[in-house]
RNA sequence: GGUAGGGUACCGAAGCGGCCAAACGGGGCAGACUGUAAAUCUGCUGGCGAACGCCUUCCUUGGUUCGAAUCCAAGCCCUACCA
């Protein structure tokens, strides 16, 4: 069997290691554990790079934790920060906690009856009863200053206008207990995480072989960004969730098929399990026909389903040949409903709609923030009413732009959809 | 606690008594071109209005002034150095 590293560097899943040890003692299963921010209840697109790590780790009979930070969510973490972080209530934290599980079960098995399965834990769980005092005398003291202060995330920060808090510099002392924690508890030998948590990773591992004089593991994968140099995982500003709440079916497969032809290859070979030759043939299909965008296809198609499951996959799909496609006709107003399931939408009551100025209508219905936003679209020609543009700001919505009396497809640009229904 | 600098729209950053809803850059939105690309080009980017315009903004609260983002006072916050 190939090493699970090997698959990491041909994967571009590999960046960093603590010690090239770590080849040898991946022969053998291993514990490994990730770290997952509680910022929200949702994981996001940004979030893939370490959920397919863990996969891929999972797949080759390793033991995987997936940790949540809700003690850690409460500090911030300042790698990769410019600023300190706005804190989350204990009761957020919670919450989110309930979201993140069910969107990495769509990924890794923790199913209790599987052979192999992945556990969850909350790092408030040890946190909580710690007191200051506690963490002082029993894990302070085995952080050195020096160390802790050459940190890139610090040194970046007190460099910075802003500066830093106690707060967020104690931020590693934390995650570095939680290696140790876990060291102790489930024999946990290896952390992995974006090439920005090398700090609070090393934190752990140096923490660990201070009080056990054990040799614990880390191993750094590279952050992603598209060709251009943009971050991974951002559509017009928004982050792409998992959560088909946040992120519809449709918006989701689109993110994916909108790849950069420069990026896509990458793509494959980080976010799914498509084997390298398949991999190879959609790379010729690319220089060949770059404008069919087969590559970009597949990719869509393999990470919708495995978030949103092959159900999920069809409504995307007929999404986007029904909008696509030019004209709405013929389709019945449960048909877009089910596609359009969650797009974005409003409900108004019809004497707010019909024989109104579109550009208000859209304002109303919370398409836009402002009558001033909206009348700028419409102005621009951005605004399309059931795939048709709308001329002007006198373009007043009527009876018959409503589908069987009671939906309209509203699209701001090119990519942007709305329901708009009338009751 | 002391000294110095600073807090301007989504972000960065000009403005330092009227010509300021506030330069410029980034970001965002839209349009053209295209492959639902990329790159490029164009327009927009506080609220209300078709529009001359009106309204709410430049950390907060007071004050000076015909007039304040700009001056003064107090407060809050940030940064650096010193203690």
């Amino acid at each position: 069997m190939a090493n699970i590293l090997d698959t990491f560097k041909a994967r571009y899943l590999f960046e960093d290691m603590t010690s090239p040890e770590l080849a040898k003692a991946l022969d053998k299963p291993l514990t490994v554990y990730a770290g997952f921010d509680p910022t929200n209840d949702s994981l996001q697109a940004g979030n893939f790079v370490t959920i397919m790590a863990l996969a891929h780790l999972q797949r080759a009979g390793h033991k995987v934790i997936a940790l949540v930070g809700g003690a850690t969510g409460l500090i911030g973490d300042p790698s990769g920060k410019s600023k300190e972080r706005n804190l989350l209530s204990a009761e957020q934290v919670e919450l989110n906690l309930v979201g993140i599980k069910e969107n990495l079960a769509r990924f890794i098995d923790f199913d209790p009856a599987s052979p192999n399965p992945a556990v969850m834990v909350n790092n408030y769980d040890w946190f909580k009863d710690f007191t200051f005092i506690d963490l002082l005398r029993d894990v302070g003291r085995y952080f050195r200053m020096g160390i802790m202060l050459s940190k890139d995330s610090v040194k970046k920060r007190m460099e910075s206008d802003d500066g830093m808090s106690f707060t967020e510099f104690c931020y590693q002392i934390l995650q570095g207990y939680d290696f140790l924690h876990l060291y102790k508890t489930c024999g946990c030998a290896l952390q992995i995480g974006g090439s920005d948590q090398w700090g609070n990773i090393t934190a752990g591992t140096e923490l660990v072989r201070r009080l056990c004089g054990q040799e614990v593991f880390g191993m750094t994968f590279p952050l992603v960004c598209d060709s251009t140099g943009k971050k991974f995982g951002k559509s017009e500003g928004n982050a792409v969730f998992l959560d088909a709440r946040k992120t519809s079916y449709y918006d989701f497969y689109q993110f994916f098929l909108r790849t950069l032809d420069a990026d896509v290859v990458r793509y494959l070979k980080i976010f799914t399990f498509v084997p390298f030759e398949r991999i190879a043939e959609l790379e010729a299909a690319v220089a060949a026909d770059p404008g069919k965008r087969e590559a970009q296809q597949v990719l869509a198609e393999e990470l919708t389903r495995t978030v949103h499951g092959e159900q999920g996959l069809a409504i995307a799909k007929k999404a986007t040949e029904v909008l696509f496609g030019g004209s709405l006709d013929g389709l019945a107003a449960g048909d877009l409903e089910k596609i359009f399931a969650n797009v974005a939408s409003a409900t108004l009551p019809a004497d707010q709609v019909i024989g109104k100025p579109a550009f208000e209508v859209i304002a109303a219905a919370g398409m836009m923030a402002s009558k001033g936003e909206a009348r700028r679209l419409v102005q621009q020609g951005g605004l399309n009413i059931n795939n048709v543009r709308v001329s002007g700001l006198e373009r007043v919505f009527e009876a018959t732009d409503l589908i069987e009396g009671r939906l309209a497809v509203l699209r701001s640009g090119k990519k942007s959809f709305f329901l708009l229904k009338v009751r």
